[in-house]
RNA sequence: GGUGAGGUGGCCGAGUCGGCUGAAGGCACUCGCCUGCUAAGCGAGUAGGGUGGCUAAAACCGCCCUCCAGGGUUCGAAUCCCUGCCUCACCGCCA
C-alpha cells in the first residue's frame, strides 16, 4: 500500500509512477474519495464531540436530580445523524481502500525505466556455461532416461503441471533443500522457519497477492484459507499487527516450503518438463530491516542467493528489472538467471526484490526507532533462495555427460553419500 | 465436532446497580534525586491510530476512535444483548 499522504499532495507523481509500470488508471475518483472522506470525517468528529459533552451533562443533571429530556431527546437525534454519516464515511472508506490495495509498489529511482523484459540490464555475469562436445538434451529427456522424474503420472495423480520426482531425483532435491538451508542458517544468518502452507486472507493481503491476484492462487473455499504460492507470504507476515523495536532488526528468516501457483495467465508456456508447475519446491529468503538499510539490504539478500548458484557450480547472470517488469509489490527486482544449455539461454530461478514500506502498511508492521519518536513501517525484502525444482532443471542440464549420467555438483555429496554422478541403469 | 470457562495497556491484574475509567494496583522500562559501589528508597514519566489548528517541518494544543472483532440496546457501554474469532479445560475423533 502506498502513503495515502502521498496520494493526497502528490497525485501527478503518482500518475506517472502507474505509467511507468505499464498501468493506465484514471486516479481522479480516488483523490475525490480522499477529499470527500475528510469533509465527512471532520464534520461526524464534531457531531461525536457535542454528542460526548451532551451525554456528560445529562449524568452531571441526573445525578442533581433534576430534569433533562429536552436534552436527551436532543442527543437522540444527534445520535441518527452520525449514525448515517458513520455510514456514508465507512462506504467511501471502503472504496477508498479498494483502490489503495489495487495501487503497486513506487519503484526506487535506481530501477530502471522500460516497458518489458528487453529493457531489463544485466548487472554482472558469473561462471562460463560448459563447452560441450555434443547436442545437449532437454532436462526432460535426462530425466526420463534416468528414471527420476515421471510426468504422465504427475497428471493422472494430478493434472497437467503436477510432477512426480523419484528415486535419486527425490534425494537429489531433498539434497538441494538440506544444502540451501544449512546455507543461509549457517553461514547467512538466517533463522530457519517452518511456517503454515495454508494462510488466511489477511495474510494474502498482507504481502498483496490479495485482492488482485487471487485468480493465481489455490483456495480452500470452506475454510477462508489460502494455498501459499510463496514462503514469503508467511514468513513477511510473521510480525504482522506488531511494533518491534529497532535493536531487533534486521530480521533474516529463511524457509523451505512447497509452493502452489494456478499460472493462469501462463497457458502453454513451457509446457514440457519442470520448469513452470502448479506445486514446486522453494527456499525463501526474507528480512525486515530499517528503511534507510534496505537498498543495501537488497544487495546482501541477492549475495546470499547468488552463493547458492556459485556453490553449484552454475552459469547465471544478475538482471536488474525494469520499472515495466517489476512485480505489484516490489520497489526493486534482481532477477537471478540461470544457463539452461538446451534451451541455450538463461532463465529465471530466484527473484530477489525490495518492497519498501509497501508490505508493511498492509501488514501493519512497524518499529520503535531507538532515537525515539512514533513507531515507523519497516521495510520488508525477500527472494528466492532458490526455487529447487529449477535449480534440479539446471543440475539436470549443466551437468549432464555424452554417455547420459549426470554429476552431481561437489556442494550436494556430501547429501548423497558422497555420490559423484547419476547414471542411467 | 460437543460442553464449560475466559479474552482489559509491554506483562500481571481490578473494574461495583451502565456515566467522572484510555482505564485502579503491581511488575517491567526510561529520566532525575539519593547512595563509597550495588540493592533499597524518593520524584516524574511510559499505548496506538485518525483528524483539525499552529509550523518550513517538528514540538505543541484541541477533537474523534481503539478494553479480541463485527453488529445491537441507550442521551451515554470495557461494563447489558447477539454473532464470529481465538485461548484454556474436559469429552469425542485422529497423523
Amino acid at each position: 500500500m502506498l502513503d495515502p499522504k502521498w496520494i493526497r499532495e502528490q497525485i501527478d507523481e503518482v500518475r506517472s509512477m502507474l505509467e511507468c509500470r505499464n498501468m493506465d488508471l484514471d486516479l481522479s475518483e480516488l483523490s475525490a474519495l480522499e477529499v470527500r472522506r475528510r469533509e465527512i470525517l471532520v464534520d461526524v468528529e464534531a457531531r461525536k464531540a457535542r454528542r460526548n459533552e451532551g451525554s456528560k451533562t445529562v449524568g452531571a443533571k441526573r445525578k442533581a436530580g433534576e430534569n433533562c429530556d429536552a436534552l436527551m431527546e436532543e442527543m437522540r437525534c444527534l445520535g441518527e445523524e452520525i449514525k448515517e454519516l458513520d455510514a456514508e464515511l465507512e462506504r467511501i472508506e471502503r472504496d477508498f481502500e479498494a483502490w489503495m490495495l489495487k495501487l503497486p509498489n513506487r519503484p526506487l529511482p535506481s530501477v530502471p525505466v522500460g516497458k518489458n523484459e528487453e529493457d531489463n540490464v544485466v548487472v554482472r555475469t558469473w561462471g562460463t556455461p560448459r563447452a560441450l562436445p555434443f547436442e545437449p538434451k532437454p532436462h526432460w529427456e535426462i530425466a526420463e532416461a534416468l528414471d527420476i522424474l515421471d510426468f504422465e503420472r504427475g497428471v493422472k495423480l494430478a493434472e497437467s503441471r503436477f510432477t512426480v520426482v523419484k528415486g535419486l531425483g527425490a534425494k537429489l532435491a531433498r539434497a538441494l533443500i538440506n544444502f540451501m538451508l544449512d546455507l543461509h542458517t549457517n553461514e547467512h544468518g538466517f533463522m530457519e522457519i517452518n511456517p503454515p502452507i495454508l494462510v488466511n486472507t489477511a495474510t494474502m493481503r498482507g504481502t498483496g497477492q490479495l485482492p488482485k491476484f487471487a485468480e493465481d492462487q489455490y483456495r480452500c473455499a470452506n475454510d477462508d484459507l489460502w494455498l501459499i504460492p510463496t514462503a514469503e507470504v508467511p514468513l513477511t507476515n510473521l510480525h504482522a499487527e506488531e511494533i518491534l523495536d529497532e535493536a531487533e532488526l534486521p530480521k533474516h528468516y529463511t524457509a523451505y516450503t512447497p509452493c502452489f501457483r494456478r499460472e493462469a495467465g501462463a497457458a502453454g508456456r513451457d509446457m514440457r518438463g519442470m520448469l513452470r508447475q502448479h506445486q514446486f519446491d522453494k527456499v525463501e529468503l526474507v528480512k525486515l530491516c530499517a528503511p534507510q538499510n534496505g537498498e543495501a539490504e537488497l544487495e546482501h539478500l541477492t549475495n546470499c542467493a547468488e552463493k547458492v548458484l556459485q556453490l553449484l557450480e552454475l552459469p547465471y547472470r544478475v538482471m536488474a528489472l525494469c520499472t515495466g517488469d517489476m512485480g505489484f509489490a516490489s520497489a526493486k527486482t534482481y532477477d537471478l538467471e540461470v544457463w539452461l544449455p538446451y534451451q541455450n539461454c538463461y532463465r529465471e530461478i530466484s527473484s530477489c526484490s525490495i518492497c519498501t514500506d509497501f508490505q508493511a502498511r498492509r501488514m501493519n508492521t512497524r518499529y520503535r526507532p531507538e532515537a525515539g519518536g512514533r513507531p515507523q513501517y519497516v521495510c520488508t525484502l525477500n527472494g528466492s533462495g532458490i526455487a529447487i525444482g529449477r535449480a534440479l532443471i539446471a543440475i539436470l542440464e549443466n551437468g549432464q555427460n555424452s554417455d547420459g549420467s549426470v554429476t552431481i555438483p561437489r556442494a550436494l555429496r556430501p547429501y548423497m553419500r558422497e555420490l559423484e554422478a547419476i547414471v542411467p541403469h
